[in-house]
DNA sequence: ACCTGAACACCGTTCAAGT
DNA sequence: ACCTGAACACCGTTCAAGT
C-alpha cells in the first residue's frame, strides 16, 4: 500500500523523467499539488521532500521549488557556442521574464550558460550593467512602422506598445529610470513617436516634455503592477480572483470591524462574482481618461 | 550592486571596529578619501555621513572628523531599552528613509538596536513580515479629518495625501500590492475617502473600484519615480538637473547620431535652462489630467 | 524567557593561477 | 586570450547553547 505522498512523488517524477518538466521549471506549488490531488498541504510538501531528496527537484527560497538542472551541469568544450555579451544579456532577459529580477544572479546566468561567475565578468562590468543592458534589448526589439495616424491615435498605439513591452517583461517597468533618463537607444525609440504625435499642436516645449513623461510614466507606472500579479501568483499558484475568493474573507474581517463600511458596501454590491480585476482594462479606462482629460484628439 | 559611497564606509567601519583607527584618531579628510578611492568629493562626503549616522565618527567643526569616544557599540544592559516589534519596525523604516529599501537589512537592523541578528526573529517572521509592517505604519500615519468636501475636492486631496506620504517615504510605492490587496488597516484608510469620495455618484461598483484602483495606482506608479531621484542623488550626490547638465553631452551624443530628431529638437527648443523636471508639478498636471477625463467635477 | 554564536546556503566581485 | 577556483565581504534564516 503506497502512502498518498509517494504516489504523487512517483508521478511527479515520471513527469521530470520524461522531460515534461524541464530542469529551471517549476514544479506545481504546495498548494497546487494540495489542490489537484486531494490532499492536505503537509503531504504536498512531504512529496516534494521527497524529490528534494532524490537531488530532481531544488527549493528556490522565495519563489518556489524547481527542477534540478541536470546532473552534470552542461559544461562547455570545445566547439561549444562562444560565450559572449549577448547571449548573457539573453540569458539574463530569459530568466527574468521567467522567475523575476530578483533570480537574476551573476551566478544563475553563468550557470546556466555551463561557465564559471568569474566568467562573466569578462563581457559585463557587473550586475548592473548586465541588468541595464536587458532594459535597453527589451525596450528596443519593438519596432514602429512608418505609418500616418492621428495625434490620438498615435499617443494610443505607442502607450499600447509600451504596454505590450511591459507584459512581455513584467520586470522591465521596475527599472526604467524617468529623472534621469539613460541614453539607451532602446528607451529612446518610444521618446520619439510620442513627441512625433506631440509635434505640430503648438505646445511649448515644456509642457510637451511633461506630456510625454506623463504618458511614459503611466504605462510604467501601471505596470509595477503585472509584476506583483506574476510574482504573487508564483508564489500562491493562484490567481488575482482565486485570491480574492479564498482571502475575501481575511479583507472582510477587517472591513467588518468597522474600519472600512464603504469597502465593505461596495464589496456586498459586487455580489458573489466580485470584481474582475483585470490590468489591461485598467490600463485601456485611465489612457482613454487621460487624453480626454489633456484634451488630444486626432484632429489638428 | 552597493554604491561607492557604501563601500567606502563599510571599510572605514571595518577599520574602526579592527581598532586600527581608534576613537580619537582622525579619519582621513574627504580630499584623501577622494583621492585614495578614485570617487568624487560628494561620494566621499556621503561614506562619512553614513558613519555619523551610525555615531561611529563625529565631525570636528574646523578639524575634520574623528573616530567617536562610544567604540564600544551600543550594548543591552538591564534597565535599556526593550526590544519590541515597534521599535524593530520603526528602525526599519528610519533606514528605508535614509538609505533605501534595498540597506533594510535585518543584520542592519539588529545592529543599530545593539542586538544580534537572531534577536530580531523574535518579534518579526523575517525580512517580509518586517517590510510589509513598515508599509503599514507609514500608510497609517495619516489621519483624515471628519470634514464636507466636494467630490473633486476630496479626491484630489486623498490623492495629495498619498502623495505626501510617499515623498516621506520614497520606498513606500514600490510595495504596495494592487491585484491582491493586503488587509492593513494602513493601507484601506485611504481607499476609505476615495470611495466617500465617489459615493452618491451612481455609478455601477465596477467602474467606482476601477476608479479608486486607478486614482491609487496613478499617485503610486508616479511616486515610484520618487524613490529612483533620491537614489540616484545619493549614488551620484547631484539633483536631477545637475545630472542633465552634466550628462547632457552623452544624451546629445546618442541624439546627434539621428536616432531622435526630435527629442533634438525639443532639447534645443528648451534652450539653455533646460527641462526643469519637478515631480510634484508633474503629479498635478497629470491628476487634473486624470479628473478631467473621468469627468468629475465637485457638482452632485 | 530571552538572547547569542555559529552555522548553512546563498549573494557580487576580485584576482592570482591555470590552460 | 580566456576561464577557473578560491577568497572576501556580505545576505536571510535556523538552532543548540548559554544566561
Amino acid at each position: 500500500m503506497e502512502a498518498p505522498y509517494q504516489r504523487i512523488a512517483a508521478d511527479l517524477r515520471r513527469r521530470i523523467q520524461a522531460g515534461e518538466l524541464a530542469p529551471g521549471d517549476k514544479t506545481p506549488s504546495t498548494r497546487a499539488i494540495a489542490r489537484d490531488f486531494g490532499v492536505a498541504l503537509a503531504t504536498a510538501v512531504r512529496a516534494l521532500a521527497v524529490l528534494k531528496e532524490e537531488g530532481l527537484v531544488e527549493g528556490r527560497p522565495r519563489s518556489g521549488t524547481v527542477v534540478a538542472a541536470t546532473l552534470s551541469r552542461p559544461r562547455r568544450h570545445p566547439g561549444a557556442v562562444e560565450l559572449t555579451r549577448e547571449r548573457i544579456v539573453r540569458e539574463g532577459i530569459a530568466i527574468a521574464d521567467a522567475e523575476g529580477l530578483g533570480t537574476v544572479t551573476v551566478r544563475a546566468v553563468a550557470a546556466r550558460l555551463g561557465v564559471s561567475a568569474a566568467a562573466i565578468y569578462r563581457h559585463v562590468r557587473g550586475r548592473d550593467d548586465l541588468v541595464r543592458t536587458m532594459a535597453d534589448l527589451a525596450y528596443g526589439a519593438e519596432r514602429y512602422q512608418d505609418v500616418t495616424l492621428g495625434r490620438r491615435d498615435r499617443l494610443e498605439m505607442v502607450a499600447r506598445t509600451l504596454w505590450r513591452i511591459y507584459r512581455r517583461h513584467p520586470w522591465l517597468p521596475h527599472l526604467a529610470p524617468l529623472g534621469r533618463p539613460l541614453p539607451l537607444p532602446g528607451v529612446l525609440r518610444h521618446g520619439e513617436q510620442l513627441l512625433l504625435a506631440l509635434d505640430g499642436l503648438d505646445l511649448d516645449p515644456a509642457t510637451a516634455m511633461t506630456i510625454d513623461v506623463l504618458l511614459y510614466a503611466y504605462a510604467q507606472g501601471l505596470a509595477v503592477h503585472v509584476e506583483r500579479e506574476a510574482q504573487a501568483m508564483s508564489a500562491t499558484g493562484l490567481s488575482s480572483e482565486q485570491w480574492l475568493d479564498t482571502q475575501g474573507g481575511t479583507v472582510n474581517a477587517v472591513v467588518a470591524a468597522g474600519r472600512a463600511p464603504l469597502l465593505a458596501k461596495l464589496i456586498g454590491e459586487l455580489g458573489a462574482d466580485g470584481y474582475d480585476f483585470d490590468l489591461d482594462r485598467l490600463f485601456e479606462f485611465g489612457l482613454q481618461a487621460l487624453l480626454d482629460g489633456l484634451g488630444i484628439g486626432n484632429a489638428d
